[in-house]
DNA sequence: TTGTGTGAATCCCTTCACAGCG
DNA sequence: CGCTGTGAAGGGATTCACACAA
């Protein structure tokens, strides 16, 4: 594995690996670098250079093979086990998160969910039993939680944060719009719709009047 | 307004304003760029940097005023007036981001709601008639829509972005997990869950025995 | 001939360092 | 004296262009 991958590296692996299963569902057997590159929204140089960074996965004058390549990337982004994830708050959004399935198909398990909410509590989501908030450690700790999501309001992101690596997590992807404090080793993702949407503000208000 | 702003500096400056914000409720008056960079995971020269972008909104040995810096970042960002937003799908997700009172406090102002099913439509959600998937371009046109939220299935996102295309719409938040192919002047933000939770897997699964 | 893999060149973003204002 | 504003330097990441394999 090489030294340095960048961010944008991994988010780009990830959606050329959206494209393949998509190809594999239409029954494409391969694909060139270009048509990846249309489909993800990049170059065919690019698409190159990052699949260069972990291998030769294509023939010369060919392609590449459409699931040959969706399994190295699979393994490239740690897919070939499953994660056990755990659902921190379960509000509306978190109710929904649960609810993709995109997740469990990828090998994202949800092994447990906490709340705060005492009329939650003790409910059964499928086969998941909804534990009371002061469980969290013991809860995050009994089912071995690598990956947990945070859908809990601003105020206290923070102190569930350090719980839940207190808890022993290494991963956690955060839906709450503060930025949280963590120890270095381990990763956070903030997933912020406001900023999102400030973002397109921002576009919309400064496109000039061309086109 | 300048040339050409990087993407990254639209996202932080949207961080910037989420801190001053707490500052404010917090009642501290002044910042520093160091302050600011901190709590935003950055570092003092990149707030600087980005600020002057758009001019100069400190004191000299002083720092910035909260309540000032944080009207001038709005103002940048295009939050000084409010935003037409349509909501296009009603599932699980769709009433978690409808629910979610982060976008009507910075002016992000739902006005319509449609969904393709049939149980869902002609119901009130709040104030808002949730209107058939078949009125969608009318139903847009009618509230000038300029922002529209995709809460829907994959496999129909393209279709759905096109029609929201054609209704006028200049700004497009997907949450499907497909790349949409719409034209330049439209506006596209992806949010993809899958994409940052990969992100968490290749990171955890590629940490060294280090720490 | 086609399309990959990759050094070299380019471009852009971040960091440095300091002049200058309050 | 403290902290901003900013040209200059540095470091990545993207793009180019082509040798080479199928």
């Amino acid at each position: 594995m090489p030294r340095k991958i960048s961010e944008s590296t991994v988010r780009r692996i990830s959606l050329y690996l959206r494209t393949l299963e998509a190809l594999e569902a239409e029954g494409q057997e391969t694909v060139s670098s270009e048509e990846l590159a249309q489909r993800g929204a990049t170059t065919a140089a690019q698409v190159r250079k990052d699949l260069s960074l972990f291998g030769s996965f294509g023939k010369r004058g060919l392609g590449y093979e459409v699931s040959d390549l969706a399994g190295r990337l699979r393994e490239i982004l740690g897919l070939a086990r499953p994660w056990r994830v755990a659902l921190v708050g379960a509000g509306r959004l978190g109710s929904a998160l649960y609810e993709y399935e995109g997740f469990a198909r990828r090998g994202f398990e949800i092994v447990t969910v906490v709340d705060a909410d005492p009329a939650k509590v003790g409910t059964r989501w499928g086969g998941v039993l909804v534990r009371p908030e002061g469980e969290l450690v013991e809860a995050l700790r009994e089912h071995a939680v690598e990956i947990a999501i945070l859908a809990v309001p601003g105020e206290v992101a923070q102190e569930i944060a350090e719980r839940v690596v207190e808890a022993g997590v290494r991963g956690i992807l955060n839906f709450a719009p503060v930025h949280l404090r963590v120890p270095d080793e381990v990763a956070v993702k903030d997933v912020s719709l406001v900023v999102e949407l400030e973002a397109l503000s921002f576009t919309l208000s400064h496109e000039g009047p061309e086109a």
